[in-house]
DNA sequence: AGACTGCTGTTACCGCTAGTAACCAGCACG
DNA sequence: CGTGCTGGTTACTAGCGGTAACAGCAGTCT
């Protein structure tokens, strides 16, 4: 029966492939995002023909390293966001996860979201330019979009502001922890809770400040 | 007298400057973030050592490249946040300001945003996570929350809740723009009143959906 | 047994990049 | 005349992503 011959060099194959990635990764979380194939291959005990034989080509080894934790990732964000309590309990839940997440792990963090786009990658026409921008930033985007949309009653043009809020609210989360994590202004606490009052409409209720023109 | 001379060589020599700057913005914009010193020196009609002369090196071009696209953007957005009308006005304002800027000239906010940044840059210690992100996102963040800090009254920690919703505010417009000028699903309009909607605090008022399990 | 196939692995190369060393021409000054 | 300075060049290095061509070693078919 060669099915299982076949499956046996399947397993082989993916595991050989998962070897590889655990080398890739130990590479990338040591060097950052520019991990020349070079020191990954050599990382691995082999040269760089065989990468290119699992992976096609960089950006696909990036890719395949990148899914996993996305993955891992977004599993996390969508718990919390199923988490008990009311809508702002799992809002601030969510927030937490996600910044937790990059806390705990800044080099994955910095993997994933400036990935280092090689240049030699586009050569077909002249830039599109979303291309894909982040691609976890989309992904939690779209994600998050989805979970409004069957969620909340938006009315008409539901599921195009449920888009919108998806993107918009995890561009809020992105840029803020980034800079968080930069700076460490303040505690995670204190963070969650201020952009929590922000999406809470503060902003709307918020005094003008004595003697300012308004905002 | 020599320093009339001085300053002639001073303006020539920034001028020159300006000259390159000008011929690399040219290539940039035809070929992408990832144009090469090479093509950018053969535009200019002189070869690579000029530039590095100039420039230092790569990322010195680019930064000079950058600052000024950033500053008029920076500009633009202070006028919008200045414009007349009551708050929710000027948030919109705003947001039209800086969608319409990258709607026009989507080439110049691709380089601004996704620069490439070129991998031999760091070398020294083994990464720094937040590194700098993207430069012009965290200046928008930054000048968002001055702009906030001074004129809305935001109680004790009024400064550090005013830069986390500068950041915030800033990554919403970012993540969302980015997305919206990629796929286009609905006018600026519509964009701009459903981002509003969501800093004046509609999700938080928003009815669940019938049947299903909350948000 | 022997040929064939498929996988792992290698060496050696290509074309490109960022960046640099060394040199050359012209032009002002003493 | 020489002595700098300044804008420019050629020719090079080191390293990158990526590939062609070849070598060894399983198992499988005839």
């Amino acid at each position: 029966m060669d099915t299982g011959q076949r499956e046996d060099q399947r397993t082989a194959s993916e595991r050989r492939r998962h070897e590889l990635l655990e080398a890739a990764e130990r590479v990338v979380l040591r060097d950052g995002p520019e991990a020349s194939m070079n020191a990954i291959a050599a990382e691995a005990g082999i040269t760089k023909p065989i990468l290119y034989r699992h992976f096609g080509d960089k950006s696909g080894l990036y890719r395949a390293l990148a899914r996993r934790h996305t993955d891992a990732l977004l599993a996390t964000l969508r718990a919390a966001l199923d988490s008990p309590g009311d809508r702002r309990d799992r809002v601030e839940a969510t927030l937490h996860a996600y910044l937790a997440a990059i806390e705990a792990r800044p080099q994955v963090y910095r993997f994933l979201m400036h990935p280092a786009e090689t240049p030699a990658a586009d050569g077909e026409k002249g830039f599109d330019v979303g291309r894909q921008s982040i691609p976890l930033l989309r992904r939690m985007g779209e994600d998050l979009g989805d979970v409004i949309a069957e969620r909340l009653d938006l009315g008409p043009d539901g599921p195009l502001v449920a888009r919108v809020w998806g993107h918009g609210i995890v561009g809020m989360m992105y840029a803020a922890g980034d800079w968080w994590l930069g700076e460490r202004p303040c505690s995670r606490d204190a963070l969650v809770r201020s952009l929590a009052d922000l999406l809470w409409g503060r902003l709307a209720v918020v005094e003008d400040r004595a003697g300012s023109q308004g905002f």
